[in-house]
DNA sequence: CCAGTCACTTAGGAGCCCTAAG
DNA sequence: CTTAGGGCTCCTAAGTGACTGG
């Protein structure tokens, strides 16, 4: 980590404190500013600077990622291609519209009007939870407490007491609490000397209450704004950097920027084209004219002194004392402790992210066209903050000002910024353990659980409709069936040049897949071959259906590799189908659904109701990784993988051996005992028997660890398991199987599903 | 319909930190 | 006590999808 970002004062202290040794710098920073701000300005009008399509063979196949070379030439031609070569096939197939008034939405919160949905709803209702779907309406008065000011904060010190949550009492013992911090501050000194452990356990059960009915996410809402990135702290002046072999002094901006290449020269993305390009001309934004006029080759900068300086710092670092750790971990907690809470609507919630991101160099994921590009530090004249009007706002450090205060209730978060590199918007929000995400939570698995009371229907639809007369119906049909077989994601358009290459379903194109009419024993293979979201390659071959497969050679017929498989479709034609099917259905949540659906049916397969509880885990993260496979959640294998397991299957061996020894003097006891039939010999055989049955137990135990690393070697569960699977089915199985929930989910899952862990009993059905 | 904007979810990797084993 | 390695947290990029205004 940064380790750096001192201290809680860089909020605040860039004025105080800090300014003297910077005020040089500042000042310096302030001329920039100017240019800058024109800059980012720029952004918001599309910002075509770096049109450079630098054409490149990709060589690199690291591990599987990245390895599929279809993409770079797409771009180029892909251009003025489309339009015409479109209108050409247009007329292929006779095409109708039939267009249908759309379904009616309140504000963000879904409305339940199509016929088809409602018929097919009869609310799987466990009798008392209000579901977040369908909020129930008596409660219309709701808005009239939207302007009031919140006396108290509810926190909860209730610590026992893990069910109840049928006896309505959610007003129980909600402690008065002073909204200020002051007094916050105060409680806490007392606690945090043992173990900050105790802090306020927030048990608040915000499902057991009614949801807001207007499509407003708060009615108050109150925090302190973002921790901004520390300062640059100059570097000494004996590190050096050097230009072409001489040593070269660099005024204090540029000098920062080569900190950042610096402190990543390790990392093989500096070796890349793309990257040192984009470096060097960022970088020479921030030199001053005479710099600019030396340093025109990065092959000639040499950094290794700055580098070697970062290496020892962070070396230093580890070697601190208990005592240095302590404080600065103490230091941290207190950071956390001012900036990470805000208080919405009486709850005091935890904040995501709440320190503004630093500056560096962008790391895009990919062949990313903008990787290592300069991202500039984030002042609070960049800050748009969002909250209550009635409420203490965030005071914005000393000297500076929030570009914006805004009282925004129709959107959950905290403060904004636009960021240079895409000109995309960051956002502070709040953590998933907070009511404003777990209601979404709940409710993406509520769709997907309407999805599933009506995906026979769906499926019978689409089937027909591979066999439409219109063009537009077959590829939305066909599309739509991977989605739901393959749990492809939807492939939004994306903007070419700006980004990697990387497509979805509807964003498919031809040379994405390939056609065997036979292959092996199996009949109309396709295989796909692309690269999905961040650049994970997604392969797999499947056999599909002898109309899918006349279909697709269809959609192929006269088109060149980079041309869009489905020409005629979009995510947004697909997902309006998808809404008139089902209401709040969108193309995601099939991928939520089949998950979910696939884990159920896994833990129902792989029960054993004998089996220890090693076993069991090993069961449960057997099936969490046939999600991980249908949705292609991969990780890079870790670096140290083949030798920890050959350390495990040494351990495994010694266990073996001990085990056979073992059993050897278990037969000896047993004979002993035979021939002299008295206590001595009675108790030794049975500590013997004992022996055996722990080391048996020990080295399933390590089998079982071995089988499970090396299934998990590229497939990353914690992905699925977070977004995709309905927690209520873990829970569920947890109870029905006796599993402590610890197992399954780690202290930070358990919070963000608190809502799940209260809610689903061991019969709960998905 | 289309491009642009915005909000929010989903994603893998880096690196810190804890724990179990030596 | 030290060390290795694995888990957890943080970080922030990269998606999805709604909406807007022309």
């Amino acid at each position: 980590m940064s380790g750096d970002h001192g201290h809680g004062d860089s909020q605040v202290n860039s004025g105080s404190k800090g300014s003297d040794s910077h005020k040089h710098k500042d000042k310096e920073h302030r001329h920039k500013d100017h240019k800058r701000d024109k800059e980012r300005e720029k952004l918001k009008h599309g910002n075509s600077e770096h049109k450079d399509h630098s054409e490149k063979k990709h060589k690199d196949k690291e591990k599987l990622k990245h390895s599929n070379g279809s993409s770079d030439k797409h771009r180029e031609k892909h251009k003025e291609k489309d339009k015409d070569k479109e209108k050409r096939r247009e007329e292929k197939i006779k095409s109708s519209h039939v267009d249908k008034p759309k379904k009616e939405k309140e504000n963000g919160y879904v409305r339940d009007t199509s016929p088809a949905a409602i018929k097919s709803e009869p609310e799987e209702d466990n009798g008392f939870y209000p579901s977040p779907q369908h909020k129930t309406s008596k409660r219309e008065h709701d808005d009239e407490e939207f302007e009031y000011k919140p006396k108290q904060v509810k926190t909860e010190h209730d610590n026992k007491a893990k069910k109840r949550k049928h006896e309505y009492e959610e007003e129980e013992e909600e402690e008065e609490e002073d909204i200020k911090p002051k007094k916050k501050t105060k409680d806490k000194k007392v606690t945090e000397g043992k173990k900050a452990k105790k802090e306020e356990e927030e048990k608040w059960k915000w499902w057991e209450e009614e949801r807001s009915t207007d499509g407003s996410k708060w009615r108050f809402l109150e925090h302190k704004g973002p921790v901004f990135a520390a300062p640059y702290e100059p570097m000494p002046d004996k590190v050096k950097f050097y230009y072409d072999g001489k040593p070269m002094k660099l005024n204090a901006p540029a000098k920062e920027v080569a900190t950042f290449f610096a402190k990543m020269l390790d990392h093989e993305y500096t070796t890349k084209d793309i990257f040192r390009k984009n470096f060097l001309k960022d970088w020479r934004k921030e030199m001053t004219s005479e710099e600019k006029s030396k340093i025109t080759d990065l092959n000639k900068c040499k950094f290794s002194e700055m580098s070697e300086f970062f290496k020892a710092q962070s070396e230093a670092r580890k070697q601190m004392s208990k005592q240095e750790k302590l404080k600065i971990k103490e230091e941290n907690e207190r950071l956390l402790q001012e900036y990470g809470f805000c208080i919405m609507d009486n709850h005091k919630e935890r904040i995501g992210n709440f320190r503004i991101e630093p500056p560096g160099l962008f790391r895009g994921r990919g062949d990313h066209p903008k990787m290592g590009r300069l991202k500039l530090r984030i002042r609070p004249q960049d800050i748009i903050i969002n909250c209550s009007k009635d409420s203490k706002h965030p005071k914005p450090p000393p000297g500076t000002k929030w570009k914006e205060v805004r009282h925004d209730n129709k959107v959950t978060w905290l403060a904004s910024w636009t960021e240079n590199i895409q000109g995309s918007i960051k956002y502070i929000m709040l953590n998933p353990s907070s009511r404003i995400k777990g209601e979404k939570d709940w409710q993406k698995y509520e769709t997907a659980r309407r999805l599933k009371k009506c995906v026979g229907r769906l499926r019978t639809q689409y089937r027909d409709d591979w066999k439409s007369k219109e063009m537009r119906i077959r590829q939305r049909s066909v599309a739509l069936y991977f989605i739901d077989k393959l749990a492809l994601r939807a492939g939004n358009e994306k903007e070419e040049g700006e980004t990697a290459d990387t497509v979805g379903c509807c964003s498919l194109r031809v040379e994405h897949i390939k056609l065997y009419p036979k292959m092996d024993d199996q009949e109309y293979v396709v295989e796909f071959d692309f690269l999905g979201k961040d650049s994970i390659r997604y392969y797999n071959k499947m056999p599909v259906e002898k109309r899918v497969f006349k279909n697709l050679q269809l959609f192929l017929e006269n088109k060149q590799p980079e041309d869009d498989l489905f020409d005629r479709l979009n995510t947004s034609i697909l997902n309006k189908h998808l809404q008139e099917l089902m209401d709040g259905l969108t193309a995601k949540v099939f991928r939520t659904y089949n998950a979910s659906i696939t884990l159920q049916q896994q833990l129902k397969e792989l029960a054993c109701p004998e089996d220890s509880l090693p076993a069991k885990v090993l069961s449960y993260n057997r099936a969490n990784r046939a999600v991980a496979i249908l949705c292609n959640h991969q990780r890079a294998p870790p670096k140290t993988f083949e030798k920890s397991m050959q350390n495990l299957q040494t351990k495994i061996d010694e266990k073996q051996n001990q085990l056979s020894a073992a059993r050897k003097q278990l037969k000896a006891a047993k004979s002993d005992h035979k021939a002299s039939h008295d206590d001595k010999s009675r108790k030794i055989l049975e500590m013997k028997r004992k022996a055996v049955e722990r080391i048996e137990e020990q080295l399933m135990k390590l089998q079982v660890q071995a089988t499970d690393r090396e299934e998990n070697k590229q497939i990353s569960l914690g992905t699925s398991k977070l977004n995709y699977l309905d927690p209520r089915i873990s829970v569920a199985w947890c109870k029905k199987w006796d599993v402590p929930i610890e197992k399954i989910y780690n202290k930070t899952q358990r919070e963000k599903f608190a809502w799940a862990l209260d809610m689903a009993e061991k019969d709960y059905e998905f």
